[in-house]
RNA sequence: CGCGGGAUGGAGAAGUCAGGUAUCUCGUCAGGCUCAUAACCUGAAGAUCGUAGGUUCAAAUCCUGCUCCCGCAACCA
């Protein structure tokens, strides 16, 4: 079983193009996934719980539970809105998901593996967090990026960190592919040399946090957000048996991947969690790879409220519709590195790759069908140089999607299937179809040059279709091939058109942007 | 000496780990075609790969120094 997560994002504000940035890639990655034939399992939700929901929900007079719920439809609406399909939704409120966390407290609780201890020390309430000396400034005091600073004493309940870090620095550096790309993985090892020896402050007490899940040993605290917000990987797949969700067994089969952006790898993902799995007792080869996106900055800064310059998905799916997105999100950005969001490009990309490329040869090569042989597609007769190059050409840009693919890089792999695109617009250039057409005694030469340029839109409408699955099934339609969204990658070999298909005269699948629109 | 990422033709990127004729997209210029969504195809101009050294037969790629940009507090993928 292929199991993907997301990061479950937290309700405190709209989504924003960032947010749809990862549920993209997540729902891409899952389609290839079952495209080659893996079975798959798609994760995603919303972190309802924390202190900064319920000071906002305060803030608007409402309680935090119907805050939340807001929120929440803003994120499910738009993940409907922008084809963004799951198999399981996450959110922390959830009953289901309070039981499994409260229980795996209480293993861990009777295990040893969280003792309570008496702290005193400076505490910023706007962080959340207790201060050591390393939060000093040069001047040695706690600077105004912690807000309000107070000390306090009391006490709360641990979880042993530090039994687990020499686990996990080891596993780190001898494992190649946990932390995706690598490049991310120095910061991790480096962060964990300088967690050494402390152990994870896993509670809040009640005066200062109510919106949380209640310490099953302790109704004086609730338990810290990440404590409860990384569960939701586990809690729901039935990690905790519940007739209303998967067998845990059947969906944590290998190694997941979560896809997460690079802010929560350390130390959310790549210390606490990992530490908290091997503390449940997850195997080496249970461990979930962690694929660490990048972000999309305005102007090379990054986005933010404060800035003013964030994004809203849904308004460019209104303004240039949902394939347009979808495809700039995954096209223009290198997995795990930054890029800067541009409007331009979207439409440029939109155009350029889609409109007139691949759309444009989809809708050249069945005009010609339906002008010159009735909208027959037959084999033709016998090959030529080109001919046969062509269908090389498919096999490399398979196999080049493939591998792209394969390693999450779907700009690559678009990459790849836009080559063969251009091989077929330069295949129609040299053939001449049109020229053939003048001549009756070419038919066969006419069928087999219509017959390779349609094979090849059939193949690219499936290699496109993880991305664009809406589109793809357009391409299908206009081929009168639907079955092909039933096909798998290894299904793909020449011949899908069956001898003497017959198609009817088509229309843009991808329609150019004209607008020039502000956003 | 805090940590990490980055600097490649006008714009955006790939290539850097495993050194060997500088790649792709857009833009610009010139031409061609007419089946097609003013689409498609061909050709050209344009980069001493941030900078100064070093290693090597050979460096965008390896080593050293330096400069500049972006993250690493809040909102936040």
């Amino acid at each position: 079983m292929f199991f993907v997560t997301t990061a479950i994002d937290y309700t405190n504000g709209s989504p924003h193009i960032g947010h749809a940035y990862e549920k993209v890639l997540a729902d891409v990655i899952t389609r290839y996934h079952r495209l080659t034939g893996e079975e798959t399992y798609f994760l995603t939700g919303v972190d309802q719980h924390g202190q900064k929901v319920q000071q906002t929900a305060e803030k608007e007079g409402i309680s935090p539970a119907e805050y939340v719920k807001t929120v929440t439809t803003r994120f499910s609406a738009l993940w409907e809105k922008i084809g963004v399909h799951y198999d399981g939704w996450a959110e922390t409120t959830d009953p289901r998901h309070i039981r499994c966390v409260q229980a795996i407290l209480s293993d861990l609780y009777a295990q040893g593996q969280i003792y309570k201890k008496t702290y005193k020390g400076f505490y910023s309430v706007r962080q959340e967090q207790f201060l050591t000396d390393r939060d000093r400034d040069e001047t040695g005091n706690f600077g105004p990026e912690w807000g309000e600073v107070t000390e306090i004493e009391e006490e709360n309940y641990y979880f042993k960190l530090s039994d687990h870090t020499p686990w996990l620095r080891d596993f780190l550096e001898t494992s190649e592919d946990t932390i995706l790309p690598g490049f991310r993985k120095s910061e991790l090892i480096n962060a964990l040399e300088k967690n050494t020896g402390a152990d994870l402050c896993i509670s809040r007490p009640k005066e200062r946090l109510t919106w949380g899940i209640e310490l099953p040993f302790d109704p004086d605290f609730v338990t810290y957000v990440w404590f409860d917000a990384l569960i939701n990987y586990i809690s729901f797949i039935g990690y905790a048996p519940d007739s209303s969700l998967p067998n845990f067994k059947t969906i944590w089969t290998g190694r997941p991947v979560h896809i997460i952006g690079k802010d929560i790898l350390v130390p959310a993902h790549g210390i606490y969690w990992l530490a908290m799995l091997k503390a449940l007792d997850f195997a080496d080869n249970q461990m979930p790879q962690l694929l660490v996106h990048g972000w999309w900055n305005r102007s090379g800064e990054k986005m933010s409220k404060s800035l003013g310059n964030i994004v809203d998905p849904v308004e460019l799916a209104d303004t240039f519709g949902v394939d347009a997105l979808r495809y700039y999100l995954v096209r223009d950005i290198h997995t795990g590195k930054d890029s800067n969001f541009d409007v331009e490009r979207l439409v440029m990309l939109f155009n350029t790759e889609l409109a007139n490329e691949l759309g444009n040869l989809c809708n050249r090569a069945l005009n010609m069908s339906v002008r010159f042989t009735a909208g027959i597609i037959s084999p033709g007769g016998v090959l030529t140089k080109d001919d046969t190059a062509l269908q090389q050409s498919l096999i490399d840009c398979t196999a080049a999607y493939r591998k792209a693919m394969d390693n999450h890089e779907i700009s690559m792999g678009l990459e790849a299937l836009n080559r063969h695109v251009v091989h077929c617009n330069q295949y129609a250039e040299r053939m001449k179809p049109w020229e053939i057409n003048k001549n009756p005694e070419n038919k066969d030469r006419l069928a087999t040059v219509l017959h390779h340029l349609a094979e090849s839109v059939a193949h690219c409408a499936v290699l496109l279709s993880p991305v664009l699955p809406d589109a793809a099934a357009k391409l299908a339609a206009q081929l009168k091939l639907p079955q092909l969204s039933e096909l798998k990658l290894d299904d793909l070999t020449w011949g899908l058109i069956p001898n003497g298909h017959e198609i009817e005269k088509p229309s843009p699948v991808f329609p150019r942007i004209e607008v020039k629109a502000e956003i």
